[in-house]
DNA sequence: AAACCGTGGCA
DNA sequence: TTGCCAAGGTT
């Protein structure tokens, strides 16, 4: 631990009873445990590739949204070897919808690399799974601890909060963090490493939640900190975030008879290697008559219909509005350059991020 | 190291 | 309705 974490241990409220919060967290976790898809009978040594792509999938996106994308990927690539030999194109089109695209890529670029130079097997080590691409310091630590029994504690925002609260830390998020994790790393007993995280992940999600926390049904109630100063739904503190600018733009859909006409957007940054419609720049200071100027060129396309409405979408750092233009052009038009048709009864197998759907939807009247 | 990167649910 | 939040990683 560095200096200035055990510094800050000091300053903390540590109950006399904080001993026996493993085992009692244990013992509530043997009662009250989820049953999710990728989570392991109690006692069973959970699936590593199962481990892996719920991680993945659960990086900033809720439990609920999660589940039918993990079944759908379980039951078309059972294995990580099954996974490492499928095209990056039919990864990203299962993806579509669940956000943050980079994941895709890089679930993609894992597994090969797993086949490739782990012979299908997922390295046993916190460090050898940090090397692999899209797993961080805290995926290499869940894995570790929830796969392989490693005695670790990863510590996510259900963690965050429920060490914060536990501890009442007054120094705020993000620069918590190190001393967040030394305090969570208390709470790992002398066995089941894996359960002691899986415990205080469902602890914050069912019990400690951000607001109105049922603390009456918490196994750690009298051994909490901000509860017993009464001000736990204060913590975590957090830094106030700045709102994004919004930005404006215009969706191009042109139609050929039955098919549309789209493009793959570049490999790197928002929506990265996605499907898109033609489309303007998404610009703050920019209104309808510059948006319409960046319409793409394509033969027998003299003026645009403007549908009435605009599309709105709230992307991480900035919301987006969109106008939609829409054209039809004859049988065997040529499409642009970099642009391809493709049938519309067939767009929902399509990479397409969601922004796009929308767009296309309200294009469409579908 | 701060910014970038989606989306849906929920109070 | 608006803002917060979710099993973070990469650059």
């Amino acid at each position: 631990m560095t200096s200035s974490a055990a510094a800050k241990i000091k300053q903390q409220a540590v109950p006399a009873e904080s001993a026996s919060r493993p085992a009692l967290l244990l013992d509530w976790y043997d009662r009250h445990r989820r049953r999710l898809p990728w989570r392991a009978a109690a006692g069973e040594r959970a699936d590593p590739y199962r481990v892996w792509l719920s991680e993945i999938m659960l990086q900033q996106t809720g439990v609920k949204t999660v589940g039918p994308y993990f079944e759908k990927f379980l039951a078309r690539w059972p294995d990580v070897a099954a996974l490492g030999r499928a095209s990056l194109d039919d990864v990203l089109r299962m993806w579509a919808g669940l956000g943050y695209y980079s994941r895709a890529r890089n679930l993609h670029a894992c597994a090969v690399a797993v086949l490739r130079d782990h012979g299908g097997i997922f390295p046993d080590t916190e460090e050898g799974l940090r090397r692999l691409p899209g797993i961080g310091p805290y995926t290499a630590k869940a894995i570790a601890a929830i796969a392989f029994d490693i005695r670790t504690m990863p510590v996510d925002g259900n963690i965050e909060r429920v060490v914060s609260r536990l501890y009442a830390v007054e120094e705020p998020l993000p620069q918590a963090k190190p001393l967040i994790g030394v305090l969570a790393e208390m709470l790992l007993g002398p066995s089941r490493p894996g359960d002691s995280a899986q415990a205080l992940m469902d602890l914050g999600s069912s019990i400690c939640t951000p607001k109105k926390p049922a603390c009456a049904l918490c196994p750690l109630d009298d051994d909490c900190a901000a509860r017993l100063r009464g001000d736990q739904e204060t913590f975590p503190r957090k830094a106030p975030k700045k709102a994004g600018t919004l930005r404006r733009g215009a969706a191009f859909i042109v139609t050929r008879g039955d098919e549309l006409l789209v493009r793959t957007r570049a490999e790197k940054g928002l929506l990265g290697g996605m499907t898109e419609v033609p489309g303007s720049a998404w610009l703050a200071e920019q209104d309808d008559k510059m948006a319409l100027k960046q319409a793409p060129q394509v033969n027998g396309v003299t003026r645009w219909h403007r549908k009435t409405g605009v599309v709105t979408h709230v992307f991480t750092h900035f919301p987006l509005e969109l106008v939609i233009y829409i054209a039809d052009v004859a049988a065997r038009t040529r499409a642009p350059a970099g642009m391809r048709w493709v049938p519309i009864a067939t767009l929902a197998d399509e990479a397409l991020p969601n922004v796009m759907r929308k767009a296309i939807a309200h294009g469409l009247d579908i």
